[in-house]
Formats: structure tokens, sequence, C-alpha cells
DNA sequence: TTGAAAGCGCTAACAT
DNA sequence: ATGTTAGCGCTTTCAA
């Protein structure tokens, strides 16, 4: 046994050569087919590899067998959010052993671009798309490449890729309900522009709970803007400040987005005015910062992980070729600081 | 030209075929080696290839070629700092046409080996280590394949890994002496064990800070412990609570973890004293939140997207078989709310 | 139980 | 300017 031979990659020729046996039983007792080869042929193959430090090349393994094991996860930007779905999809994915490939857009058409190329020219076994903004194209391009697909909270009305679900109405509904039973009458919505993931859907359990209460959807308690569009804190706020005057006509207020909420709750205090004595809150998400903001923010949690885990055990299935239904996630309303009882 | 032919991959031979050209003349133009063929030529076999939407498949190319145009990148866990670091490794790397990986152990000492073997096995072109908590012997595994390696903020004494560097010391110092300055002597610090990453060189200049002012250090005012460790507010907040009565002693506290901070400030508050005017918390990381609580964090604002930008060009060189310097990084610190005189 | 060899899609050396 | 072909490291069929 040499000590230095570091320079050159070991393939499975060396371990066949190094051994006697040829690559073909290599081969069969590096893939535990438990055929072809016996106990002891095993034993002495598997001690020379690991003597060897031999793995084998997953890229030639690839190029022969067709799968990568390795699947990609599309998100269109990175954070805390995203960061506990893909914590569920790699665990999920690890128990298969597959690895899975995080592909961010930065909100960016040309990275996004790239991304999709990357996952189509490497052979992904597979993808879950988290609610990104897709250029239409881009979908498209997967979809022609017959590429396993699952959506996470996105909808695409005309193509047919199994999805996550969140029962965004239901609890939005919910939310908000809380609020009229607490005697707000002007409650205002903020958030990014609804065609966005699953905003409108969010704000339809909005009208929903105004509606059901006899409460009149009022147009200038929305705010809508695409300065809210990145979970980007320092935007947010300047842009909840500028129109302070509008907002603090609300007794409360509905956030879609625990990001949004912290920046909205920062711009009213700043400005003034005390939540909740002043202005409840109430956002969504779950974010683990939302415990610890000052007033502790009331939300709704997602089931981040979950939602990552679930998506992936679709796409494993998709993968074996079985069928696979839609799963709706149940998310959860918590009430802390951040809602009073209107004074 | 048929509408439907979707089930079956194209490859370059079919390319050929349909264009009357050579898959060699085909190679050349996908390349754009420049050479090897007229500009009609070019043409034609471009036009081609939009119109049968034929993409080359990686996997081949880097079997034959060696190169995979693929990087990883490797964390401990997934957060919002890492995630701005991503971003700028993402960026640099795009701009040469490289693809990231990222891959995070989530603290499990098995997750960890499988993200090694999986980027050994295809074949990364390199990869950037963040200051992840390693099996030495997976470190070894990936200088022993011979692998390009870029730390950021991770010292390996042994081994000689360009990395990233942050003046950890000379900030730290400078964040505690603001404090000094202010009239505080009794100057906590709290953190994770210092063993872990970068700690040890904070920990360092507080106490430089101490000495250099005539101040005693006070080990009963240093909370270390293994429930700080990953950047978890539940249970951060916890520890705290659970040693308020010893850490209430302090007027100011100097952590060097923003997440940390802001779970202390939030119990801190709950046990009922208020920040800044019973005591004074200064952060570290510069996280977007940590200027959006209540008060404001005072923190040392690490570059991380220029972290991350900066570790792959200099991921990119090594590929490139150039000479490479460690670079140093100038952290920033920034004084908000949470810190006052003494009173 | 083992081995020989074809072939996955591509690049690049070599021939024309 | 274009074409032929070996071979990258592996799996798997077929033969022994």
């Amino acid at each position: 046994m040499r000590e230095k031979d570091t320079n050159k990659k070991l393939t499975i020729k060396d371990v066949a050569k190094e051994t006697g046996y040829s690559v073909a039983t290599v081969s069969y007792v590096l893939n535990r087919t438990g055929k072809f080869y016996s106990k002891e042929t095993e034993k002495k193959i598997l001690d020379k590899i690991a003597k060897l430090g031999y793995y084998p090349d997953a890229i030639a393994k690839s190029l022969r067998t067709k799968r990568t094991n390795n699947i990609g996860f599309l998100v269109p930007f990175i954070s805390d959010f995203f960061a506990e779905v893909f914590i569920g999809v790699q665990e999920a994915a690890s128990k298969q052993n597959y690895s899975v490939s995080l592909y961010s857009s930065e909100h960016d058409s040309i990275q996004e671009e790239k991304n999709i190329n990357s996952i189509l020219s490497n052979n992904f076994d597979g993808t879950i798309i988290a609610s990104a903004i897709f250029d239409e194209k881009n979908i498209e391009k997967l979809i022609r490449a017959n590429i396993p697909l699952v959506n996470i909270e996105k909808f695409y009305i005309k193509k047919r890729i199994p999805s996550i679900f969140l029962k965004n109405i239901e609890i939005s509904k919910k939310a908000v309900n809380h609020l009229i039973n607490l005697g707000h009458k002007k409650i205002g919505f903020i958030s990014e522009p609804i065609s966005i993931g699953k905003i409108s859907n969010r704000f339809e359990g909005y009208k929903q709970a105004l509606k059901e209460n006899g409460l009149k959807y009022d147009n200038s308690y929305v705010f809508i803007s695409k300065f809210l569009e990145r979970e980007h804190h320092e935007k947010s706020y300047q842009y909840i400040l500028s129109n302070i005057k509008k907002i603090k006509e609300c007794s409360a207020l509905f956030i879609p987005s625990d990001v949004l909420a912290i920046s909205t709750m920062k711009a009213v205090f700043d400005f003034g005015l005390k939540v909740p004595d002043d202005i409840s809150i109430i956002g969504f998400d779950g974010l683990e910062i939302s415990k610890f903001v000052r007033p502790s923010l009331s939300t709704i949690i997602q089931p981040r992980y979950e939602m990552g885990y679930k998506a992936m055990e679709i796409l494993l299935k998709i993968i074996d070729g079985k069928n696979v239904k839609n799963v709706e996630l149940q998310p959860e309303f918590v009430i802390r600081e951040s809602i009073a009882k209107i004074n």
C-alpha cells in the first residue's frame, strides 16, 4: 500500500485490478444487488474499496442509468420561510438517498432561466417548485422535458402539476373573523400584489370574513404595492410610513406576511402609534422571529417543514411512477400580543 | 416538423441528422469555439437547435471533459445569514456560468457525510465551506480528493485552505470599547460554545477591550452554553430567563449573534428590564431584522454578500490554477437604540 | 458466480 | 470546413 497516490482519481477498473475481479463483479457488489457474487467476494471487494478510498463516479453512473438521484428545489428567493421548507425537502430526500440542490432565482428572470437550464441539463430526477414567480416559458420547458414536478403553493390552472396546498382562504377568514369579534370594523389589508403566489386566496378570505359579518369592503383600506414585493424590511417600512395617514384610520391590519407585518409594527411605532392599543396587527407565516418581536406577533403558522417533506414524498412517488393526489395542509392561527379589543 | 415527439430526449446525434452535419460540427458550434465552421453552418445549426428545443446533456459532457461547472456550497444550517452569503456566491458563480448547489448539514453528522459524499461523487469543480462544524474526517476526504476548496470564516490550522476572514477581534474590541466609554463596567458576554466557528476571536476582542481599559475580566459575566448553539430563538430565550439573575447584574451585554441578542432582548423585557435603560445590548451579524426590532439593535454588520462573492471569486481562481491569498473583509459597527449611557 | 463488451451523449484528436 | 471515432466510468446483457 503506497501512501501517496492522491493525484489520480480511482475508477472501478482500478478496484477490479487490485482485487483481481472483473469490473462487472465490482459493480455488482457496489450496487448491493445481492446477486452474482459470494459473501466472500463481497467482503474482499468492500475491504479493498475502503482501503483505497474509492467512491463511484456519480456522473458516469448517471450517464448510464439515466438517473441522477438528484432533485432540484426552486425558490424565488432565499428566506427563513423557504429555508425551513428546504429542510423538510432535504430530510425526506435524504431518507431515500437523494440529494437536493437549491436554486434561487432571486427574482431575476435571467437567473431563473439559468437555473432551469441547469436543472434540465443536469438531468435531475425531479424538481420541486416553491411558489416562484415563473416566466411561464420556463415552466413549459420543464413540462416539455417531462421531468417530474411538484408545486408548493403555486397554481397553474392550465397545467396539471401535483401540488401542496394550504387552506389559505379558510384560515385567513378565521383570523379576520377574530378581529371582527374583537370589535374591529376598519380592518386594513396590506400586501404585495395579489397576482403573486397564493396571496389572492388570503385576500379572498379577508373579503369573505368582512362580507359574512356584514361589513362592507372598503377599497381605501387595501394597500397593495410592488414596494412590498420581496419580503424586504426597509422598503416595506418606507412604504408604510409614506401611507401612514390612510393606514392609521384602520383599527386593525391583516398582513399576509410576517416580514411585512414586523416592518409595519416598527413603522407604526416610530410614527407614534401603539400596537395593539392603537392598532391590532396579524401576520402570516409563523416565522420563529414573530414570537420574539415586541409585542409578539399574532400570525398564521404555516407548516413549513411539513410542506417540504410532503412535497418530496409526492415527488418520489411520481418518480416511481405512482399515482399522486394533491395534498392540503392545515395552517394554524395563533393569537399573541399584537391584537386587542378595540377601545 | 412533427409537433409531438416529446417523450424522447434529443441528443447531439439527432441534431446532426436533422441538419445533415456531423456530430463534431454540431459540437463545435454548441461550444462556440468560433473555429471549424462557417457563419452559415453556425446559423443553420443554431436555428435547428432552437426549433427542436435541444439542449446538451451536462452529464455526458462532464464525463468527457471532467468539469461539471457546478460548485458546492456547504453550510451547517440555513439561516438569514447564510442565505445572503449564498446569494453572493451564486451571483459570482453565475457570471462565469457556474451553478451552485447548496448543501446543509443541519448540524447532523450523518447528513454532513452524505453531503460530502454527494459533492465528491458528483465531481463538483470546487466547494465553498461556510463555517461549518465539520467532522475533521470529512474535510480530509475533500482534501484528499484534491477538490478546490475555499473557507468562509473557518480556521483549519493544520491544513492550508484559502479563506475569507473577518477582522473579528478588532471589531469586537471596538464595540466593547464603545460600551466602556458609555460608562459600563459590568459587561456580559453571551454565546454558544467558543470552539464553534469564529466566536473565539470575538471573545478575544471582548477580553482585550476589558483589559486595555483596566477592567478586570470576570468569569461570572460570561455565559456560554450549548443551549445557545443553533441560532435557535426559543432555546436561547429559555436559557436567558433561567440565568436572568446573574445576567441582570450586568449593565451591558455583548452578544456575538443577532438572533441570540434578539432573543435576549425579549427575555430581558419579559422579565421586566428595559433595554437600553436597564441594560444595553450589542449583537453581531447585521441581519436585516436587527434594525426592525424594538428597540433597534446595535450590531456589527458582516458583509455577507461580499463574503460569498469573494469566496466564489477565489474559488474560480483556484480552479483556473492561479495563486490566491486569503481575503480579509471589514465588518462595520452600527450604533442603534439598544445601547445607552449607564445611569 | 464471474467476465467480456456494448453503449449512455459528449468532446477532441486526427483524418480528409 | 467537415467528418470519423475513441474513450470518459459506469451498468447490464449475454456468454461462460
